[in-house]
DNA sequence: AGCTCTCTTTGACGCAGATCAAGTGGAATT
DNA sequence: AATTCCACTTGATCTGCGTCAAAGAGAGCT
C-alpha cells in the first residue's frame, strides 16, 4: 500500500535536524540510545497516504522533514483538516491502537518512527519523553483552539490572511528573512487542502486569493509561489491582535 | 474583583467527587498529601469571570462542580468558545504565566485550585500528575479537532444536534438514562452562549431549536429543559458517523 | 508540437445563515 | 397588579460563501 523507502539515514540522532524540537529534545544520551534502538525512518511521496483513520496503528513518529497532515472526512465525505504536522511534530497518540484521523503526506515525507510497545515502555520508565510530549501537546491545544477562533468566526478573507501569514512566519524561522525585507515562501498546500483546513470551499479560496494579489497584499509567482511585501499589512488583515500569538 | 467564598469543604481528597478523574487521579497517598497541602477551594457565582485572557495566572485548577467555559476574543468583539470545562477538568497550563482564554463561570462553580508554583515542583518531582495531565490534553486535544469538524463542516442544524447530543451524554454519564429510555436534561448554556461555541448568531441557534423541536428530534420545556424521545434520532442529526466517539 | 492530466481561475446564480428589528413570556421588583 | 428586565422567539431582508459550470495554464508524456 505505501510505497516506503526504508534506506538512507539510519543516522544517529546526534546529527539529526529535529533533535532539539522534537519529543526526543529532553532525552539524555542513554534515553536517546533506547530510542536508537527502536526507530527507523519512512518515506512517503507527496500525495501519499500515511495512515487511514481506524486503522490499527503499531507505531508513533516525529516528523522529521516535509508535511503531513491530519484530516478528518465525515460520512458524506465532507472533509476537514485538523492539523499541520510540520518537522519536530509528534503523530500518534501513546495508549491507542488506532489512527483517529487521516495522515497524509503533503509534500515529500520522512518520518522517524518508534514501534509503540516499547515507546510506550521507554515513556512510563524515564521522565523525559513525557515532558516533552506533554509541553508538545499543550502547545498543539493551543494551535487548535486558535484554529476553532478562525473555523467559527473569520470571514473568508482573515482565513486566508491568517494561513499565510502562519507559513510565512514558520518559514521565517526556519530561512532568515530575506535581505531586501520582503518575506517570501512557497506554498506546501494545494487550492483544496487549504480549503479543508480552512472550512471554505476551494474556489472561495482562489477567489480570496486574487483579491489579495489585487488588493497589493500579496504577490503571486505562478500558482504556489508568494512574495509579502509588508508582513504587518497581512497580519492585519488576518484580525488577529496584534501581536499574532501563534507558535512558530 | 471576584467574589469568592473560600469558606465550606477544605474536606481531604479521599472524599472528593472527582478524585478518580482529575489531574489527581493517579496519585498515592503520600502525593496526595502534598496536594493537599497546596490547595484550596474558590467558588464563583453563574456568569462570573474567574480569569482574563492575558491576566497573571498564579494558580492551576480542577472544577469539582458546575460548569466554566474558555473563550476567546477579537479585537472588534467576535467571540468563540474554545472549551467547556465540565466537573475534573483542569484550568491552567503549567509553565506559563498568563491566561491565554477567558474563563467564564456558566453555572455556579467550584474549584480547587493549586497554587503554580508548588504545583510544577511536584509535577517535575512525581510522575503520576504528569501522567494523567497528559492523559487529559491528549484527550482536549481530541475534542478540540473534533469541534473544529463541526466549526469548518457541520450544517447549522447539525451543529445543535450534535451539542445537545454532547450534553445528553455527558448528563447521561451521571444521572443514569431515566426509567422510560426517554433523555432528559438541562441545557447549562444561555443561546447566546451556545452560539459562541457553535460559531453562529444567537437568532440561527433559536430557530434550529425550534426547528428541532417542530420536527419532533427534541421537546422543549421552558427554555431550558430538553427532552430526547429518540437518542439515535438526535445523533443522526448531528452527522457524526453512527459510533460517536465523543468522549465523555 | 500536440495531448492529457491536474490544478487553478473566473463567472453566474442560489441559499444558509447573518443582520436588523419587533415582539413574547416569565421572573423579579416596586 | 403593574413595571422592568432579560432571555428568548420570530419575521423580513441582506449577503458571503457555496454550487454548478466552463475555461485557462503549466507539467509531463507521446
Amino acid at each position: 500500500m505505501a510505497h516506503q523507502d526504508s534506506h538512507l539515514l539510519s543516522q544517529d540522532c546526534g546529527s539529526c535536524p529535529i533533535r532539539h524540537r522534537a519529543v526526543c529534545a529532553r532525552c539524555e544520551t542513554d534515553e536517546l540510545q533506547r530510542l536508537e534502538q527502536i526507530k527507523y525512518y519512512r518515506s512517503y511521496q507527496a500525495g501519499q497516504t500515511v495512515i487511514w483513520s481506524g486503522d490499527r496503528m503499531d507505531f508513533v513518529a516525529s516528523v522529521v522533514t516535509g508535511i503531513a497532515t491530519l484530516t478528518q472526512t465525515m460520512e458524506d465525505g465532507r472533509r476537514q483538516m485538523v492539523g499541520l504536522l510540520l518537522p519536530s511534530d509528534f503523530v500518534g497518540r501513546p495508549g491507542r491502537q488506532s489512527a483517529a484521523y487521516d495522515v497524509t503526506a503533503a509534500t515529500d515525507l520522512v518520518m522517524c518512527c518508534f514501534r509503540k510497545k516499547p515507546f510506550e515502555e521507554l515513556m512510563t520508565q524515564t521522565p523525559h519523553v513525557a515532558q516533552r510530549l506533554l509541553e508538545m501537546t499543550l502547545d498543539e491545544l493551543d494551535a487548535a483552539r486558535e484554529w476553532m477562533l478562525l473555523l467559527g468566526r473569520k470571514t473568508a478573507r482573515e482565513k486566508i490572511a491568517s494561513l499565510l501569514s502562519i507559513i510565512a512566519r514558520r518559514d521565517a524561522s526556519l530561512k532568515l528573512r530575506s535581505a531586501t525585507g520582503h518575506v517570501t515562501f512557497d506554498l506546501p498546500l494545494t487550492r483544496e487542502e487549504m480549503a479543508d483546513y480552512l472550512g471554505l470551499t476551494l474556489e472561495t479560496v482562489s477567489r480570496q486569493m486574487s483579491a489579495l494579489k489585487r488588493d497589493g497584499v500579496i504577490g503571486l509567482e505562478g500558482k504556489r509561489h508568494i512574495m509579502v511585501p509588508d508582513f504587518d499589512k497581512l497580519v492585519e488583515e488576518a484580525g488577529d491582535d496584534s501581536d499574532g500569538g501563534f507558535l512558530v
